[in-house]
DNA sequence: ATACCGCATGGAC
DNA sequence: AGTCCATGCGGTA
C-alpha cells in the first residue's frame, strides 16, 4: 500500500474540505473527512472518514457496506466474492472473455506465468526502448500551422455536484437526479466497463493501454497483464455519433492498490505548483482558458477559428476527467499521454484500399492542419514501438472536406485488425508523439456484453427486455439495429399491420427451429452452424448473397434441385454489398471478405483462403454424387437389359427413345452427364448454360470475392479465371 | 486486366 | 436541410 501524500499540498485543497464522509453507509455520517477514497470521475476523490478510508485501502469496503448491495460474483478461479456493482470494486476484478470474472490476483497470477508474459518495465514509459522509439516520431505539433487548446470540458459541475449528492453516488445503477441520469445514461453501462477496460488495458505488448497503466504506480506496480486485451477501451464513452465508431477522450489512470483499485491518481497527480504540468492539470478543471495550455497542449481545437473547430459533443469528453499527468517518480520525467479519438474501422477502411476514414471534427481537431489535398505524411507508432508513415490527406466532398489516412493497409495487416475492430489514437506529451493503439472487437464486444448482461438481466426477467443486441458497433449497423430493434417490438406485439420490413431486416428475425441441430463447422476456428434444411427466403430480383451462418442452408448440400436453383436465385444476384444486417466484426463470409471497391485480387487456383476451401468442398462433394448417381444408373441399365433381352428392333427403340429423353431434358436431377469430366471442370469449367445448380452457386461465391460491375457478364469472367 | 485514385452517391443523423 | 461518412464506381496509369 503506497501512503497517502503526507501534505495537502499534493491534494486539491477541496479534497479534503467536505464535512460529510461520501460513504452514504457510513454509521457516522456527519463524521468530518480526512482522507480520500476513491477518484471520482470529476478527478477529484471521495471524502472519506478515517474509517472508511481504511477499509477502502485495505480493499474490504465493499465488504463492509455493499454487503447487501446487489452485484456480486464470485472468481472464477478461486471463488473468492467480489462485489461488481459499484465504482469501489470496479477495478478489482477483471471480465472473462468467456464470461464471468476473476479477481485481480487470479488474473495477475495467470499472465504472470503466462507464455507472453513480459514483466512491466520497472519505471515509466519514457524510460524504456519502446518509450525511445517514440522520441522520434516526426510530427512536430508545436510547429504546426495551427494552435489549440483542451476540448471543451464544460460540464464538471454536474457530475460533481451529483457525485456529491449522496445518494447513490457510487452505484453506477441508481441515478438519484435527473441531471445524474442525463449523465450516466450514456455513461451507467460503459462506466463499469471502461473501468474494467482501463484494468484490463494492460498487457505485455507495450500497447498505448499498457503505456498508460505502467506509469501509473512506478517501479513497484504489479501490473496485471491481459494478453486478450490488445488496448484500453476507451477511458470515457460517449454517447456514439452518427456512426457510433468514434469517441474522443481524454485519460485517467487506475490504480491498484492491493487488489482494490482506486483509481489512484493520487500517486500520479502532481498538483503542486512546481511543475508546469500542474498549471495544466488545474487549469484543466478550470476550464480550456489556460494560456499555457492553448499554446503547448494540442489538446482540442483550433484557437484561430474557434467555432468553425469545435468539436461536436459527440466526440468531445462527457466527463471532466483532467489530463493526466503521468511520472513514476517525483523529481522524474513527467510526459502526459492523452487519447486523442478511436476509429471503429469500417469495412472500408479495413479493406484492401488502404484508406482509413478519420472522423472530420476529430481530425480537423487533433491532427495537422492540411491545406493540399495531398495532405501531410503522418508518422505514427504503434503499440508496439512500430513506426508507421501514413499520408493524412483530404477529399473535398459536398463543399466540405472527407479527411482520411492513406496507406493504412501495412500497419492494419501487421496489427491484424479487420473491421469493427477499434484503432485510438493517442498523443504523448511533451514529446508530441501520436501513437495508435488498437482494441479488437471480440475484445471490446465480450466486455460490452458482459456489462450490458448484466445491466439487462433485470429487465429481462420483467419480460419486456429485448434481446441484447451483440452486433458490432459499427455505426451503419448500429443504426440498421436500432430501426430492427424498434420493429422487432412490433412483431413481439403483434402490431404487423403497420409492420414494414426491408429484406435485410427481415433476415434478423429468422431465427432457426429450436429442435433442429446444426452440423458445426469450424472455420479458422470460428464455428458455423449449418442446417441442413435452413429456409431458403428470397424475394424476387433481391439479392442477400450471405454464407453467414443465418443463411449456411444455402451452402448446405440439398438434395432438392429446385431449392437449389432458389437459393442460385438469391446467390446468384447481381447486387453485392456489404451492409448485410447479419455480418458481425469478424465475420468471414465470402461478402465480408470480399473487397469494397473491387480491388481484391482474383483468387487463385490453388488458392487456399477460406472461401475458396468451402467451394472445392462443395465441389467435391457435387461430384462425388454426380459419381454416385451415375453409378447407379449403369446399374439400372444393366438391370433392364437382363430383365428384358428385347429384339435388335426393340433395342433400337430403345436407343432412340433413350437419345431423344436426354437431348429433349438434358440436366434432368438424376441425369447423367456422360461428358462429364470431374478433372476437366475443376480446371475449366463448362459454359454456364450446361452448369448444375450448384456450380451456379459455387460460381457465386467466386463472384463474391468481387463484386462485379457487370454483374453477368462478370460472373461468368470470374468463373473462368478463378478455375 | 488490374490496381489505384478521386469523386459521387446515398443512408443516417 | 445540412452534415458526415461508408462505399460505390468511373477514370486512369
Amino acid at each position: 500500500m503506497l501512503p497517502f501524500p503526507s501534505s495537502s499540498s499534493s491534494m486539491t485543497p477541496s479534497s479534503y474540505s467536505a464535512r460529510f464522509c461520501f460513504n452514504r453507509e457510513c454509521p457516522d455520517f456527519n463524521r468530518e473527512c480526512y482522507r480520500p477514497g476513491w477518484r471520482l470521475r470529476n478527478g477529484d476523490f471521495a471524502d472519506l472518514c478515517n474509517r472508511c478510508a481504511s477499509a477502502y485501502e485495505q480493499g474490504r469496503f465493499c465488504d463492509i457496506f455493499h454487503q447487501r448491495a446487489s452485484g456480486w460474483r464470485c472468481c472464477e478461479s478461486c471463488g473468492k466474492r467480489i462485489h461488481c456493482g459499484c465504482v469501489v470494486s470496479a477495478p478489482a476484478f477483471m471480465l472473462l472473455d468467456a464470461g464471468g470474472i476473476e479477481c485481480l490476483t487470479c488474473a495477475r497470477k495467470k499472465v504472470s506465468v503466462g507464455p507472453n508474459f513480459r514483466p512491466p518495465p520497472p519505471s515509466f514509459l519514457f524510460q524504456s526502448p519502446i518509450a525511445d522509439k517514440f522520441q522520434d516520431l516526426s510530427i512536430d505539433w508545436n510547429s504546426s500551422t495551427r494552435s489549440y487548446r483542451p476540448p471543451n470540458l464544460s460540464g464538471p459541475s454536474i457530475l460533481q455536484s451529483d457525485l456529491h449528492n449522496r445518494g447513490d453516488c457510487y452505484e453506477f445503477n441508481q441515478p438519484t437526479s435527473k441531471d445524474k441520469a442525463t449523465a450516466y445514461s450514456t455513461e451507467k453501462h460503459r462506466g463499469m466497463n471502461d473501468l474494467m477496460g482501463r484494468l484490463m488495458s494492460v498487457n505485455s505488448n507495450n500497447h498505448t493501454s499498457s503505456i498508460l497503466y505502467n506509469q501509473k504506480a512506478g517501479p513497484n506496480c504489479k501490473v496485471p497483464t491481459c494478453p486478450n486485451v490488445n488496448a484500453y477501451p476507451p477511458l470515457i464513452s460517449l454517447k456514439e455519433g452518427t456512426l457510433g465508431a468514434q469517441r474522443a477522450f481524454p485519460v485517467t489512470t487506475p490504480v491498484e492498490t492491493n487488489g482494490h483499485l482506486g483509481l489512484g491518481g493520487r500517486y500520479l497527480w502532481r498538483k503542486d505548483d512546481s511543475s508546469p504540468l500542474s498549471h495544466l492539470h488545474n487549469d484543466m478543471n478550470r476550464g480550456a482558458d489556460s494560456p499555457l495550455e492553448s499554446k503547448n497542449w494540442n489538446f482540442g481545437i483550433h484557437l484561430d477559428t474557434p467555432g468553425k473547430y469545435q468539436v461536436v459533443p459527440r466526440y468531445s469528453p462527457k466527463i471532466p476527467y483532467k489530463n493526466q499527468v503521468l511520472q513514476n517518480l517525483p523529481n522524474e520525467s513527467v510526459s502526459v499521454v492523452t487519447p486523442l479519438f478511436e476509429k471503429i474501422l469500417s469495412v472500408s477502411d479495413a479493406g484492401r484500399v488502404g484508406r482509413m476514414v478519420l472522423p472530420k471534427k476529430c481530425a480537423e481537431a487533433f491532427l495537422p492542419q492540411i491545406s493540399q489535398t495531398d495532405g501531410v505524411p503522418l508518422t505514427v507508432h504503434d503499440s508496439t514501438g512500430k513506426e508507421w508513415t501514413f499520408q493524412f490527406r483530404f477529399w473535398v466532398n459536398n463543399n466540405s472536406r472527407m479527411y482520411f489516412l492513406e496507406g493504412i493497409t501495412p500497419c492494419i495487416q501487421s496489427m491484424q485488425l479487420q473491421a469493427g475492430d477499434t484503432v485510438i489514437f493517442s498523443r504523448v506529451d511533451p514529446e508530441k508523439k501520436l501513437i495508435m493503439g488498437f482494441r479488437k472487437a471480440s475484445v471490446a464486444q465480450s466486455s460490452v456484453q458482459e456489462t450490458e448482461l448484466n445491466n439487462n438481466r433485470e429487465s429481462c426477467t420483467n419480460g419486456d427486455a429485448e434481446p441484447i443486441d451483440i452486433h458490432p458497433p459499427t455505426g451503419k449497423n448500429k443504426s440498421t439495429m436500432t430501426t430492427t430493434r424498434s420493429k422487432r417490438q412490433k412483431v413481439e406485439k403483434g402490431d404487423l399491420s403497420e409492420l414494414k420490413l426491408t429484406w435485410e431486416e427481415a433476415q434478423g428475425f429468422i431465427l432457426p427451429p429450436p429442435n433442429l441441430t446444426p452440423s458445426i463447422i469450424t472455420i479458422e476456428g470460428i464455428e458455423f452452424e449449418e442446417y441442413e434444411d435452413a429456409p431458403i427466403i428470397g424475394k424476387p430480383n433481391t439479392g442477400f448473397g450471405s454464407t453467414c451462418s443465418a443463411n449456411k442452408g444455402l451452402l448446405a448440400e440439398q438434395d432438392d434441385e429446385e431449392a437449389q436453383d432458389e437459393a442460385e436465385g438469391l446467390l446468384m444476384s447481381p447486387k453485392s454489398t456489404s451492409k448485410h444486417p447479419r455480418h458481425r466484426n469478424g465475420c468471414t463470409c465470402i461478402v465480408c471478405l470480399q473487397s469494397p471497391s473491387g480491388s481484391s485480387p482474383k483468387h487463385g487456383r490453388r488458392c487456399s483462403c477460406t472461401v475458396c476451401d468451402t467451394v472445392r468442398r462443395r465441389r467435391e462433394t457435387l461430384l462425388q454424387r454426380k459419381k454416385k448417381q451415375q453409378q447407379i444408373e449403369i446399374e439400372n441399365k444393366a438391370h433392364k437389359e437382363t430383365e428384358s433381352p428385347n429384339s435388335d428392333e426393340e433395342r433400337h427403340q430403345s436407343a432412340n427413345n433413350s437419345g431423344t429423353t436426354s437431348k429433349d431434358h438434358e440436366p434432368s436431377k438424376a441425369q447423367i452427364d456422360l461428358n462429364f469430366q470431374p478433372e476437366k471442370d475443376e480446371e475449366s469449367p463448362p459454359p454456364r448454360s450446361k452448369t448444375t445448380t450448384k456450380d451456379k452457386s459455387l460460381h457465386h461465391d467466386e463472384a463474391s470475392f468481387k463484386p462485379p460491375r457487370s454483374s453477368s457478364s462478370a460472373h461468368n469472367k470470374l468463373h473462368v479465371e478463378s478455375f
